[in-house]
DNA sequence: TTGAAAGCGCTAACAA
DNA sequence: TTGTTAGCGCTTTCAA
């Protein structure tokens, strides 16, 4: 017999298929008389039944599946997130089913569709777009279901985990203006994702701070790729030559920027420091070792799935609190090879500096 | 109403339930007045209505789920795979679930388990590991479940895609030898796994073509990691310090075998020549760019999804032609910088050599 | 061309 | 303490 079924399990212990379900069930089971129990267990094993999710789901109308929605699996920033999120979500016995988009808002809506014809219990969306008027998604989600933004910011009554953005920026600004850099340039994420705009604007601010803004000093990256970095910081370099210092709103752009100024004979910290943001896998191993921000990537993902638990069971402390909880994880500046002061006054990119 | 069924639509376009199941499906909506099914339709988006997937599936027999079995999403080397089997499973209609075992078989048989409670259609392992008895995987998966292992091996009888790790390691050990290496030491990877024996074997069938084979050149790491790479590094060049290059059966493990020397002050490649194996994203910018050998990561999904959709449509060629497919994709060669010319004779590491 | 009815595997009233 | 019954949302005979 190919799949036993509950009714095999039920004819083989000599009971009812009710019973058989009470006494596989940790929370009815106590109201069969022990042998029942431990005859059915028997006869279960000895089949090697398995329940049928899909069917218990059905009646229940709970599938004890969550979908998470990201832009790119192949971006290392995601699998430690998955990875958090999954390891919460999986000992409370819920099933995680991922999807990409690849910004695609036409995907997205896809596989938005796909997810919820899944019967998918919550969402973890890793991947509004901003652009949305608030409020809405590129899908229309059911109302009641729970829905929990991780990195993105969305509509304001929304459960949002994300890391400190403007905290992380400001500590770069601060790192590179105690080094002595006073132009610092920036290549920027794309402005349709909330952690483009979100770093964008602390870059802003904090320049503003230090009395140095100036529109010119941002290039904005179309995606978050290497290519796209050094393209932007390209452009960068031609409007600013003198540049001493760059932050990239991502580790991948930053390695575009290292491209970027290599081709230009600028060394790396000597001429131009750089710094990135996410603190990727491996980009302490990149020559110069990268001076960058790191985010918590494993605990987003983690308190993401923490939330959407609470939500599920409906935490009544989650609604006494009269909202959306926004969690915002810390942001720490990480120093390593790819910053040091900046050079001498009137010493030019690809001139050598002594330092 | 929060979720229109099927039943809503029914009433809404006045007919009965059976009549909407086949207005909706492809196959079946031909033998309705076309009118019939416009009405439908027209019923369904105003309600926007979508199909319980889990109740079709219950009604069907077949959930349109695939389960994947994998060691560490958190690997570089993963995601692409993931990538190329959810591109031509999500165009087939079928849904990827994705599962980690940490290379614990425990976990394994537990995630195994899961994945068969939801119903998945077929399995896509990349994780089995080798060390089980052929013909058994770590749990218990039913007569008939189509199965195939990615860039690992089994039992003969199962549909296998790998990359041809035997010709990567021989294209290897050739271009050190033209180089004018001849102690050329190795860092294996894990020999439960399948990947790690075929890069050993390769590697010393190569040597022995080379009549220069000796157990002694080879140190195995426990798992296919950085600190594992460095460890397994040092005690080889404890044993041979007259290493002139080494060959890592991992870029992972290769970054690790880079740190090791870097600590001993062996330069790269000046004094000894380091080559990993599978050209995972961002090798390509660490310091020396590192000479790998690139595998088709994508492809291997790719191919692994098309071999499960050719095994669930019960093709018949693959039936005919007697057996499981086993796919070998070519892994070729990527010099970059991380090797060059054997030092002269004489010359040791840690004492620059000129070349 | 459409409707009626049964049933996929399970849970949960309600009875006994 | 256990069995009977109904039904989750869908597909698929079988009739009409």
């Amino acid at each position: 017999m190919a799949k036993p079924t509950m009714a095999d399990v039920a004819r083989r212990a000599g009971v009812d298929v009710s019973t058989v379900s009470r006494a596989l069930n940790e929370r009815t089971a106590r109201v069969l008389r022990p042998e029942t129990v431990e005859r059915v267990v028997r006869a279960a094993t000895a089949l090697g039944y398995r329940p049928n999710v899909l069917a218990r789901g059905l009646r229940t109308q709970r599938s004890l599946t969550i979908g998470m929605v990201l832009p790119d699996l192949t971006n290392p920033f995601f699998p430690p997130i998955v990875r958090g999120a999954e390891a919460v979500l999986d000992a409370a016995g819920y099933t995680l089913i991922l999807a990409s988009t690849d910004h695609d808002p036409d995907r997205e809506r896809r596989v938005l569709h796909s997810l919820l014809g899944r019967q998918v219990d919550g969402l973890l969306l890793a991947a509004s777009r901003l652009d949305e008027p608030p409020g809405e998604l590129s899908a229309p989600v059911p109302e009641g279901m729970p829905v929990v933004l991780l990195n993105r910011t969305g509509p304001p009554d929304m459960p949002t985990v994300v890391a400190d953005d403007a905290g992380g920026v400001a500590a770069v600004v601060a790192h590179l203006r105690r080094l002595g850099h006073e132009q610092v340039g920036s290549v920027a994420g794309p402005q349709h994702t909330s952690t483009g705009r979100a770093r964008l604007q602390g870059f802003r601010e904090a320049c503003e701070a230090a009395g140095s803004w100036h529109p010119g000093l941002v290039e904005c990256a179309e995606v978050y790729w290497v290519e796209a970095g050094h393209r932007a910081c390209a452009r960068l370099l031609e409007r600013l030559p003198d540049l001493t210092a760059v932050f990239a709103a991502n580790d991948l752009l930053a390695v575009g920027c290292l491209r970027a100024l290599r081709e230009r004979g600028a060394a790396v910290p000597a001429d131009v420091s750089v710094v990135g943001f996410n603190d990727m896998m491996l980009v302490d191993l990149i020559e110069p070792a990268l001076t960058t921000v790191h985010v918590p990537q494993h605990e987003i993902g983690r308190q993401a799935a923490l939330m959407m638990l609470r939500r599920l069971a409906g935490d009544p402390a989650a609604a006494d609190a009269g909202g959306s909880p926004r969690m915002v994880l810390p942001a720490t500046l990480v120093v390593r090879r790819s910053t040091g002061p900046a050079p001498a006054r009137g010493a030019r990119p690809g001139v050598p500096s002594v330092r």
